[in-house]
DNA sequence: ACCTGAACACCGTTCAAGT
DNA sequence: ACCTGAACACCGTTCAAGT
C-alpha cells in the first residue's frame, strides 16, 4: 500500500481567482452588494486580505469579474439544441438574461455601473454578439445592424434591471401577489391631478406577468425592426405619421 | 495662522433639505458617487454631520433625493410651448432624460439602483406618467397602455444609462472622436471566431451619433406599438410569421 | 509564487450637549 | 427646532514579513 501521506494542509487547493470570484458571487447573492466585503470574503475563504488583493486587484475588479462570470453563464446556455427562428432565439437569450438578473438582483446595478463606465469591457461585447447574430439572421440590412442590436440590448438590460425587485420576491406566489398588490395600491393613491395615467394602469400592474410583459416589449422592437429594416430587396414600409 | 480654505463666515440662512440636496448634486457631478461623502458635505456646507442626519435621514436618502430632484427638473422642461404629435413629444421627453443622464452620469447607476429596489418610489411614476400620457394620445387601446409605456420607459432608461460614459467625454469633439475610435478599435481586436458580428459593426460604432441612435431605437418601439396596438377600431396587423 | 495579519486612512452614523 | 463635534464600528487597501 503506497498511500502517500498527505501533509495536513489548511486548504486542499491553493486559492485561485476563480474560487474567489465564486465566493464573491455567493456573498452577493446572499446579501446584495453591501454583503461583499473583503473581510467577509477572507473569513469565508479562511485567508487574509492580502491574498484577495494578490489574486484580484481590488473590490471593483472583483465586482466586475463576478458580473462577467454570471453573464457568461447565462449566455452559455443559449444554444438550446433545436435552433428556432431568429425571433425565437432572441426571445430565449433575452429571457436568459432576465432570469439571471432575477436570480442575482445585484446584477442590475452592477451592469448599469459597468456599462456606463466603459462600453468595451467584457460584458457588452458578449451580450451584443449574442443578440447581433440573430439580428443578422433576421435579414436586417448591414447598415442597420448596429441600430437594431443596440435597441434590443438597451431594452433587455433596462427592463431586466427594473424587474429585479419584483423577481426577488417571486419565490412564493403569495408573496408575489402581495408585492404586486402593494405596488398597485401605491399607484392608485397618487394625486389624481398629477398622475391620471399612472392611476389608470394601476390595476394592470396587479395582473401583469413580468416575463410576458418583458417579452411583449421584445416583440414591439422586433416588429419595429422588421417593419423599418426589412430584408434587403423588400421596400421599407412608409413611416407611420 | 487663521488661514482657511473656506471663509469663516456664518451662514446667512438656516440649512434646509433643499440646500443639502443641491450641494449633494454638486458633489456628485464633480466626482461621481464616490464624491458624495457626509464629510465632504459638512465641509462644503460648513456644518457638522449631525445636521445632515437631522435634515435627511441618511446617505441613501440623500442619493434618492438627489436623483429625484434631477429627474424632476429634466421632466419639468417638457411642455415646450407648441404641442407636437404624441411621437414628437415622446422623443422630446426621452431626449430630456437622455441629456439629464449625460449631464449627471452618476444618475445611470442611481436610477438602476432605485428602480430595482422599489418600483413605487418617486422616480418611476414621474417618468411613467410623462410617457404614458402620450401613449394614450397615440390611441393605443387601454388594455395595452401598460405594456407600451413600460417598453418605452425600460428602453429609455436602459439606453440612456449605457450612453452615460460616451456623453461624459462629449465635451470636446476631438475627445469624442478619440473615444469612439478607441471603442471601435477595441471591438475590431476581438477574437474573429467568437465575435464576428461585433467586429463587423465596429466601424458603425465609430461613425454613429449617440442621440440619433437613441432616437432610432425610440422609433423602432413606436413603430411596433402603432403596428401591434393600433387605435381601437382598426384591425391589428397579422403577426409576422 | 503565494499567503498572513497588523496597521492606516477613511467612511457612515450616533448622541449627549449646546443654542 | 436646529446645530455641533467627539466617538464608535466598520470599511478598502497596503506592506513587511513569512513559506
Amino acid at each position: 500500500m503506497a498511500s502517500r501521506t498527505r501533509p495536513a494542509q489548511r486548504r486542499t487547493e491553493a486559492l485561485s481567482r476563480e474560487r474567489i470570484v465564486e465566493a464573491a458571487v455567493e456573498l452577493l447573492d446572499a446579501a446584495g452588494e453591501g454583503g461583499l466585503t473583503v473581510r467577509a470574503l477572507t473569513q469565508r475563504l479562511a485567508t487574509g486580505p492580502g491574498t484577495i488583493y494578490w489574486h484580484v486587484g481590488n473590490r471593483g475588479g472583483l465586482l466586475d469579474a463576478a458580473t462577467d462570470a454570471v453573464v457568461a453563464a447565462a449566455l452559455a446556455t443559449e444554444p438550446a439544441g433545436a435552433p428556432g427562428t431568429p425571433q425565437d432565439e432572441i426571445r430565449a437569450i433575452a429571457l436568459g438574461l432576465f432570469d439571471a438578473i432575477a436570480g442575482h438582483p445585484w446584477l442590475a446595478t452592477q451592469l448599469a455601473t459597468q456599462l456606463s463606465r466603459s462600453p468595451w469591457g467584457l460584458v457588452t461585447p458578449r451580450i451584443f454578439e449574442s443578440i447581433g447574430r440573430r439580428v443578422r439572421a433576421l435579414g436586417v440590412p448591414e447598415g442597420d445592424w448596429f441600430t437594431a442590436a443596440s435597441a434590443l440590448v438597451h431594452y433587455i438590460l433596462g427592463a431586466a434591471g427594473q424587474n429585479a425587485a419584483n423577481a426577488r420576491v417571486l419565490a412564493s406566489d403569495a408573496d408575489r401577489a402581495e408585492f404586486l398588490d402593494a405596488a398597485s395600491r401605491a399607484w392608485e393613491e397618487l394625486d389624481p391631478d398629477d398622475y391620471p395615467f399612472t392611476r389608470a394602469v394601476a390595476n394592470q400592474v396587479r395582473e401583469h406577468d413580468d416575463r410576458e410583459q418583458f417579452l411583449a416589449g421584445i416583440d414591439l422592437i422586433l416588429t419595429g425592426v422588421t417593419t423599418l429594416h426589412p430584408p434587403t430587396g423588400q421596400a421599407p414600409a412608409p413611416p407611420a405619421t
